[in-house]
Order: structure tokens, then sequence, then C-alpha cells
DNA sequence: ACACCTATTGCATAGATCGCGCAAGAGGAG
DNA sequence: CTCCTCTTGCGCGATCTATGCAATAGGTGT
């Protein structure tokens, strides 16, 4: 009893997710308990900060935060969306990976959220979207690096994020990019995110690239990072044939991820 | 008239934009009409979507701060308002800060967020609501501990925490609890918790324990953490007057947080 | 200046929802 | 088996909401 009672508030905190709004009287009638068993879960849900109450029903917190995110995300949201089920496809259970600060890894972050039934991966961090992605995933251990917020990129970067990932190794890193040039690598803002991403690549066995279409062959900034001997970098099909081949001479191995439904 | 009745709901939609949320008594106080006018604002505003009518009020649809819209909603908000109100007050230009995990420091975090006069002040946090609330203030530095996320008090524990703060020092350190008792000090779930705290209070000037009426004199878990010589209980005025006198008794300083306006 | 028209406002009433206290029931621990 | 805690259903008073109606303010055309 005190099981279904856990179940069935998970439940209505679902349904709230994904339609966005629930009525009491559906939950009721959805439940088969009264209407004051509703109210009393939904005001738990409340305090919790799960849910925001209306007059007759509730309204999900958490559904406005990810179309904001997917706002946020706006520009080949749709690109980057695949680029990250691909990403998502290559991590295996057990495994520590790295995931990189911009909307790219953000997208991949929510994969892994999604996919509860992939357990025991240590998702690595520096950023901050990617955290509150995977701050209430169970099924995740979030290992955060510390460091200096920095505002722009909502990451972290600094002596501190440094010290941290000189502590670990990684199964996989995924990384982030203003801007993928075939010779000069990744490009970056400044100086200090192209370090921290260069000891992040270093201390994994696979390092994967994330970047749309629109960002290749670009020079954004002209802060880059040494790319390491090995890495993949994945995008998607409306990529340019002659950029992509332009990595593959160069030893990179090309992925291309493809929209689905 | 007719322009008195837009300039107000654009106004009603400015204030739920910033706060987050809005009741029909406030609104109705703040532009002298009746709660009936207010309601029927509420209601374009809702039919236009631009908001989301609350029992009492209307909640923001944007969320643009859904942090401190949590706060709002959630147990003693007014309590720990007042508190993070005083400890703000403490806060002087230049200093470097701590701020615990939890939802009082996070409404201190929220006054740090709100007050953009104040200059130069770092903040290091171990919580993620806290950096959330701070990560567009450009006024505030911020810093954050890494280590793994513990998905309950959405807050970093572990060694990379404890390695991160052993490189630091604080002018104040604004500590969350489950808990505080005049004896034993402040309790939480798990000793890794406690034991990061200890670090943090050990490399303070300062030490501020945040907790409202409630969380005197309880022991709600059994890992307690070691206090430093001299601290600061800032608590609200519903406080038992005989518990407060047990802290006293022991040493602490004991600040009551007045609520205003 | 005058009359007219529309949007808005305040008030009162009726209906719906909410919060709370109380007693009963359903597991879990010893 | 008993105790204990959490949960549930129900009823009541309180609060909020919706709607109709009359009065008012502001804009418009003559």
């Amino acid at each position: 009893m005190k099981q279904k009672a856990l179940t069935r508030r998970d439940e209505i905190l679902r349904m709230a997710m994904t339609t966005g709004l629930a009525s009491v009287e559906e939950l009721s009638a959805a439940f088969d308990v009264t209407p004051s068993t509703i109210r009393r879960d939904l005001t738990r849900l409340t305090t919790q900060g799960k849910l925001a109450r209306t007059y007759g029903g509730a309204i999900s917190l958490a559904n406005n935060r990810e179309a904001s995110l997917t706002q946020r995300l706006g520009e080949a949201h749709e690109a980057k969306r695949a680029i990250a089920r691909w990403a998502f496809e290559q991590v295996e259970a057990g495994e520590t990976i790295a995931l990189d600060g911009g909307s790219t890894t953000a997208a991949l972050a929510e994969e892994l959220r999604s996919h509860t039934d992939l357990s025991g991966v240590c998702a690595v961090t520096a950023g901050l979207t990617a955290m509150e992605s995977l701050a209430h995933a169970d099924h995740i251990d979030v290992l955060a690096l510390g460091g200096r917020l920095r505002a722009l990129s909502q990451s972290f970067i600094g002596s501190l994020a440094e010290a941290a990932v000189s502590r670990m190794s990684f199964d996989r890193a995924f990384m982030g990019a203003d801007s993928v040039h075939a010779e000069r690598g990744i490009c970056e803002a400044s100086l200090d995110q192209t370090r921290l991403k260069e000891l992040i690549m270093e201390r994994a066995d696979h390092v994967y690239v994330l970047a749309h279409a629109a960002k290749l062959g670009q020079s954004a900034f002209h802060a880059w990072a040494v790319m390491p001997k090995h890495w993949t970098l994945v995008t998607d099909q409306s990529a340019d044939p002659g950029l992509l081949a332009a990595f593959s001479d160069r030893g990179v191995e090309v992925a291309l991820a493809t929209a689905l439904s």
C-alpha cells in the first residue's frame, strides 16, 4: 500500500511531465482514488518543487524547463538530437564517460536521462546544463568537475577543474565545440577552455567530437585544442562531403547521425 | 481607462516574470483594484498563453526564475527568506564566501543574485540550486566544488569536493543543515556530507548555520558534524526561546532574522 | 458641447475547489 | 500476534472562482 502511493506519485509526475497539465478529476478517475488523495499527492509534489498547483489540477515545472531547453538549443536541434542519439548508443553499461559543456552534449545528457535501462554509467561533466539534466537521474552516477563557472558557456573552467580531471580517466569523452577544423582541431573562445578540453581528451580511450554540420570548417574564434591521434567526428547528414573528406584524409573517423522519427 | 487596463496587464506579466509567482491578493493591493478585476486580467492572460493560473494567483510560464519559484513553493519559505536576507547583510564586498547546499542557502544565493550592487564577491558552493541561481549573475564570481552529485540533496560530496576545499579558504561560510542540535552540532543523512561540512567550516573565518525554527533540537538523522569553536546560529523568530538558550549557553552566537514587508 | 458606444470595473450570488481534522484500514517491525 | 506508521476516505468550513448586472470612464462622431 505504501508502495502503491509512491508509484502513483511517480506516475502522476510522469503524466504531468508528458501532458504538461493534469486535473484532479482526471487523476482521480485514472487511479481510482478520491480527489482528496490526489490533492494530497499534489501538495506533496508541490512542496518538493516538482509541480505547481493550479485551480483544479497541477502543471508541470520540468516540462517547461525542457521546453526552454529546447528553445535554447533552438538552432539545428534536430541534428543535435540525432547526433546525441548516435553518441548515446556508443555508451555501454558500467562505463565512465566525460561530457563536455555545450548544447549538443546537453542533448546527450537528455538521452542518458531518459534511458533508464542503461545501468552503472558514471558521467563526468563540466557543463551546468548537462548536470541539471542528470541531477534527478538515479541510474546515472554524476561526477562534476569543479572550477570557475563561466557564465557564457555555462561550464566550468580553471585550475580546479583541471586538477579534478587529472585524477581520473574515461572510457569515452564526448566533446562539444564552437567550431571544428580538419587541421586545427576544435575551436573555443578562450584558451582556458581548450586547455581543459585537451586534458579531458588526453585521458579518454575514445574521443568523440559532437558538432552539427554548420560548425564544420569554421573558425569562430582563435583558441584551438590540440587533438589526440585518434578521434571521431560525429555530425549530421547535411554536412558537406568535401569537408568530411578533409577529416577522413587526416585519419579522423567520421560518423553521420541519421535523424529518426 | 482602457490604457490603464493594458498597462496593468503588462505590469502583471512583468511582475510574474520576475518573481515567478503572483497572488491575486498582492496584485489587487498593488494596483488598488478589486480581486475580481485581477482575476479577469489573469484569465485573459491565461487564454493568451502568457500565464498559468494557480489557486489564488498565477505563475509565469516563461520559466526564467525556475529556481526562485521552486523555493517559493517550498516549505517555510518566508522564514528562509528572512534568514537569507540577514545572512546576505553580513557579506561585504570583495569577500570569498562558502555556500553550502540546501534550500535556505539557495535562498541566500537568490539574495546575492538580485543585489547587483555588491561587487567582487566570490561564492564557492557545493549546491546545485545555488549554482543555478548564480549562473547568470555576472557580478558574482562562482566557484563550484566538484564531486559526486548527490541526487537527494542536489549537492556535491566525495573526495573531489574535499580536495577542492582543501585548496581554498573563506571569509564566511553559510551552512545548511537537516537539523541542528545545541550539543551535537548539525545533522545530515550521511557521514560524507558532514565530513565535507567540517572541512568547509574549518577553513572559514566566520561560520553561520542557517536553519529555520523547525530544524532546531531535532535529530532527523544520525550523522553529525563537529562544529568549530565559534559559530553563529541564524534562525527565525518563531524559535523556542528555551532551545535558543541551550545554544547560547554553549557559547553559540544566536541571531534572529526578522521577516520584513 | 453633446450624445453614443464600447470596454472596464465593482458587487453580489452561486458553484467549485481546497485544507484540515477524524476515524478506519493496510502493511511492516518486533 | 500486537504495535506502530503511513495512507486513505469522508465531512465540514473556508477560500477561491465564475457569471450576471448595473454603473462608470474613455473615446468617437456630429
